[in-house]
DNA sequence: GCAAAAGTGTTCCAGATACACCCATGT
DNA sequence: ACATGGGTGTATCTGGAACACTTTTGC
């Protein structure tokens, strides 16, 4: 079976910078090659768009094939398309990237098994292809997007606590943050509401458990 | 001649939104449809990616085609995969949005030949395709960056007053700006330099001329 | 001299920043 | 009782917003 056209097409796939937090560290998921063209090396998550469906729905399908993950943040990146990116034939990527939960449990990598894995963002290998540029920049579209929308909120469970919610923010942006001015602002933004309920983690004072008010949305704030 | 691949490819294209500001208005260069789909209606320019050439190649060549006009500012804003967007076969776009200089001489579509024109974003015609999704998305984006960058240089001359600059603002975001304000923030920035030269426009004071200090760069600011 | 747009400073307000102590728990 | 992290309020600073008059020119 092949398919003819008048004029050459590329092809297009998706690759995906899959987050999440995990061990106290942004973490991001990469594959092993097990093919040429950079056989053994580590690359982002992705694959071919099929022709009925769209491009998130693409992103969708391989994240869920990765991960065994649906219903996470999604948001398109950038499209990739150096004519030499892909020494075989003209690939033009269209990347996205998706944050995950911490608690979501048995991601199929989390267990590190064959040639799938977390890889925190100071211990990344070489990359296959360009996808170290796109990781950098799926990296700063994040950082970015913390300072002016509520997107952090998507590596939450559905209920935490500030402490918890701070330490999201301060791993991603490499910096400390004051914790009465943290809670202000947030508490601020009307967004959380607490649920009543406290979590204890040992031998201190029990935190307060919110919930996002609308858990599936990504606010732009200020 | 034939092109066959043993799996089926999209067709890959880029769309450009093509604004200035011309008349007082904010304008985006249309292009009626020769053919079918969609014959007669206006479409934004665009065309295939060729495959030895990147995306960003394939935009600025579309743009010369159509305009005449390179070097100028350029950005990809969006790529649209629905897989019904066109009715022929399955075409993904990649769009970028370019920003010309209001001094920018014989633009092509400045003579409103054979189906090529500009039109105001409050006087648009029906858009083919998906183009009115495009260029909603490309004036959303615009909008935005007035407020974070230096964008809005990129639609002036080399030399150019700071009630010019300040009327390019007005006109992008719809309303009225304080020229105290504006001024002590633009020149609070640091980007733009007296020439020493002033422009005479009628019975008034005349302004003073001021030039980019990096012409070519857009600079994040705030 | 009059009409028209260019140029110029100060006050006020709101949101961000800096900062230190008490509280609830486990051991 | 003490160690640990959770929770709270105020003073200060800074950048944005509001606001009115003088200057230079063409006619």
């Amino acid at each position: 079976m092949s398919y003819s056209y008048d004029y050459p097409h590329p092809a297009v796939t998706t690759d995906i910078v899959i987050f999440t937090i995990r061990q106290d560290e942004l973490k991001v998921l990469l594959i092993k090659r097990a093919l040429p063209p950079h056989q053994g090396a580590w690359a982002l998550p992705g694959g071919f768009v099929n022709l009925d469906e769209s491009l998130e729905e693409g992103a969708r399908r391989e994240l869920a094939e990765e991960t065994g993950v649906s219903g996470v943040y999604l948001e398109q990146l950038y499209t990739f398309g150096r004519p030499d990116r892909d020494p075989r034939e003209r690939v033009i990527t269209v990347a996205y990237y998706a944050l995950i939960p911490t608690d979501t449990i048995e991601i199929r990598a989390a267990t590190d098994a064959e040639g799938v894995s977390w890889f925190g963002m100071n211990e990344l290998p070489e990359l296959a292809f360009d996808h170290r540029e796109i990781l950098d920049m799926a990296q700063r579209r994040l950082v970015d997007k913390l300072d002016y929308s509520t997107i952090a909120f998507q590596f939450m469970p559905k209920e935490f606590t500030l402490p918890e919610l701070q330490q999201v923010y301060e791993l991603i942006l490499g910096e400390a943050l004051d914790k009465r001015n943290f809670r202000k602002r947030i508490l601020s933004l009307g967004l959380v509401m607490e649920t009543g309920k406290e979590r204890k983690a040992g031998a201190h004072r029990p935190a307060k458990l919110y919930r996002s008010i609308h858990p599936d949305r990504v606010e732009v704030i200020k």
